[in-house]
DNA sequence: TGAACACTTGAAGAAGCGTTCAAATATTGC
DNA sequence: GCAATATTTGAACGCTTCTTCAAGTGTTCA
């Protein structure tokens, strides 16, 4: 009983997400939080493109493009297809575009 | 004319979100990027919290969520409101529970 | 087969990050 | 003023991360 009015902090503990789901939510936001990345996933929410075109269009390395195009396809936020020589990269779901924008509304009305 | 059909990468150059935008959205998806922040939010989610009460649910020092409350005050994602010698944590805005809600929406449906 | 092209990969260096520890500041009550 | 409590701050350390450069794989076409 003692217990009760103490503190709540046990009950709090309890209504908290799991640590599982934190650290899954923390991994995904940690993706979206490079510019590199961000850059490359607002660039595939307009189109389609391959490595050598995202590299022109962020005036960046194709070396460069393609490490960070790794981490984004492991996150399964982009997939790629290959065509011939060639792989063209999109985004993997609706998803991502919706959290872009999430963020996006945010930095919108605070600044 | 030439150029018309060469690329359209000078066209996607111009829809993409500015420079500062990307730059910005990437700032913030980096604060929500550490684990010990997002469960920082998410325990603010419930409520309201002084410092040594957060550190007790996160089972962590003082000082190391000392410094995450400074960085997550700076970038304006929480308000520390000083009562006596405590200082109770809130939530700034909406907007942050939202974008956990986002994130969280997200992992849930993939994993 | 071999040259050309598109992309990936590994190693390396610089830069950035998060926790710890100890010290500092601020507020309250005796 | 002094001790006690609550919080912040700075320096230091180890760890992770991003880019670059060079070398590697894989595909096309002659």
């Amino acid at each position: 009983m003692a217990d009760k009015q103490l503190s709540g902090i046990a009950d709090i503990k309890k209504l908290m997400p799991s640590e599982k789901e934190i650290y899954g939510l923390s991994e995904l936001y940690k993706v979206f939080g490079d510019s590199t990345r961000t850059k490359i996933l607002s660039c595939l929410g307009l189109g389609e493109f391959n490595v050598g075109q995202i590299a022109e269009i962020l005036e960046m390395s194709v070396s460069a493009v393609s490490h960070q195009l790794r981490v984004l396809r492991s996150a399964r936020l982009v997939k790629g297809l290959k065509e011939g020589k060639e792989v063209k990269y999109s985004l993997d779901d609706d998803h991502v575009a919706e959290i872009l924008e999430c963020g996006l509304s945010h930095i919108r009305e605070k600044h």
